[in-house]
DNA sequence: CGGTTGCATGAAACCGGTTACACGAGATGC
DNA sequence: GCATCTCGTGTAACCGGTTTCATGCAACCG
């Protein structure tokens, strides 16, 4: 591989000449700079990116934290890959890598830190991107005080240079809540996340809000909590089946779960949406495929990426800490709450 | 930081030792290394790595090549995201980190080379893994040639450090062909992927050869061309449900396919699999989700992440090029090739 | 006892960039 | 005509590791 010093000699100037040709093109003169960048381009030169990170201390990579505990959602994020997709491509226009990076899971001790955290700190990474583990880590706040920009992904974030992006999970409860209203239902039920997940809170939150402004009344019995997994929806589902009142419509927290309770519904006997109506949330590919196609609060799945990847970069340049980053939803009616005859 | 030079410092030893201590501990006596090890602890000292990077050209860092192209297969490659949990947990495992590498799809100059494999030198990548990009890519021959291992996934490539990971096609086809013969299926057509691509040409071989091997005949009016997408096996079911003949059985080389032949089946007021059976491919989530469950042929879809990673490993471990790995296939059953009563 | 061997370590060059500082030449001001 | 400024460039130190080679020392050998 071709050397600065190499391309440098070619060309009769010094290697800082040639380093300024690439960072700082404006300061040398147009007839060196065209001549380096041709002989560059004739001998195919490439700057070594450790040279530069090591002199620097900017490596343009940025690290992507998740967990590959199949126990918990990091992977499962319902969009992962539309997430990942958007932050690439977002990062790469800005000139930036991605390296992934896997949460150990050993939050053990108190002084030492996760193994990503480490690898941040060896790479020289930019910024970091996590997403959601679902559990609470406290090296993240950490890393994030030390001065590395660190945005979060579905989860509030404390610390000086992290912020967050989630979407508007309250908002989308109530888009859902009323739908169902406007539709004629008035015994609607939910079927939450976890508790301790902030989309789970908030999404039962914004239903919660709903039914008081459009003046129906909250039952206790009409909330169950899921785990945003297809088992937990359709072990939710048949709680509900069993109470004493049956809800005519369900507003269930997550798509996923919702495909759980369709088919709950259908053991049982009964029809979606004639006997239940269902709004799920997220807007999956899968909400589309199963009959009678599910009507659902659809997330900014690319706005996730891109806002992170944005947040991000706007902190390594040394912006202030962005705000949350809140993003809108929107209802994506299908069959299954069609409005009866 | 701390840097090699303090922590020496500190021991009262060199750089040199300390070095040796982490790379070669067995050469640096006990005492010594113990009271390195104790210190490095003590003052969180972490080796840079682009430094060693730099000194060694060894990045233990491999990319993962894609194609964010939405035209195109590669993050729609139907097990991506497995693929690369896979990938990233048998690479972690080795102490290998993984780059995202997205091609730039611009294949048009035969000298410039496509901006991922800039990227591979810039880094000092110590090998690549390349998700089916759909386009046959001479860039990644090249390279191989120039020494980089290189593991391309359901796709053959040429090239000296080159090598794949791919399923047994063929033979899953055959399993699903088997299976419909063995549930008194006659008439058995297929909707295939495109024919310029692997898996697509594989299958349809698969398909072709278990018919002679039962006695069937092989009718040209049964086998339609798809395009591995959703839209692609609606309109080649419906072309079927055209012909003069209806098959009664139909191996659909793709479970988004085999999704979208059960719609038109559907539409056409037929009957899954009372009227028609059906076989897919892959084992994607919505093959169980999907009424009344989709039979399909699964693949190994971690094992491709892992096999993958293996391969790299041992090439850049200076191993032999390794042959190509053959994923076994097994078979799914699902409603959708019932037997009839 | 002199010479050989092996072990543990240190000195210093090197990897390939960046950048603070110095410097020379030509333009400008008075 | 001399001081000053600007522009373009070079020198050399530096980033933080690794590695070759040399060296000191103790043990071992005949």
């Amino acid at each position: 591989m071709a050397t600065i010093r190499e391309l440098a000699r070619l060309c009769g100037v010094s290697p800082a000449t040639v380093s300024r040709v690439f960072n700082n093109p404006e300061v040398v003169n147009a007839k060196t700079r065209e001549q380096v960048l041709r002989t560059a381009r004739q001998i195919g030169y490439l700057p070594n990116e450790s040279a530069r990170t090591l002199a620097t201390k900017k490596s343009f990579m940025v690290g992507l934290v998740w967990d590959t505990d199949h126990r918990r959602p990091g992977w499962r994020h319902p969009f992962f890959q539309e997430i990942l997709i958007g932050l690439k491509t977002a990062l790469s226009g800005r000139g930036y890598h991605l390296l992934m990076l896997a949460t150990s899971g050993d939050t053990s001790g108190e002084r030492t830190e996760d193994a990503y955290v480490r690898a941040v700190r060896r790479h020289n990474l930019d910024g970091v991107v996590m997403i959601d583990s679902g559990t609470w880590d406290p090296s993240l706040q950490r890393l994030s005080e030390s001065g590395v920009p660190c945005v979060s992904l579905d989860r509030p974030v404390e610390g000086s240079r992290a912020t967050y992006v989630t979407s508007d999970n309250a908002g989308g409860a109530r888009l859902a809540v009323r739908h169902l209203h406007e539709r004629g239902r008035r015994a609607i039920a939910t079927i939450t996340g976890p508790a301790h997940t902030r989309p789970g809170a908030e999404r039962l939150r914004g239903y919660q809000d709903e039914l008081s402004r459009l003046g129906l009344p909250r039952r206790p019995e009409f909330v169950v909590e899921g785990d945003f997994y297809l088992s937990g929806g359709h072990a939710a589902m048949r709680r509900l089946l069993e109470a004493d009142e049956r809800p005519d419509a369900v507003f269930v927290a997550g798509d996923e779960m919702a495909v759980g309770a369709l088919r709950a519904i259908g053991e049982a006997g009964l029809k979606v949406p004639e006997d239940i109506a269902l709004v799920g949330f997220d807007d999956i590919e899968v909400a589309a495929l199963v009959p009678p196609g599910l009507t659902t609060v659809a997330q900014d799945k690319a706005g996730f990426g891109t806002a992170a990847a944005e947040a991000v970069v706007s902190m390594i340049n040394g912006a202030d800490t962005p705000p949350p980053r809140i993003l809108p939803t929107t209802l994506v009616v299908r069959g299954s709450s069609t409005p009866l005859l």
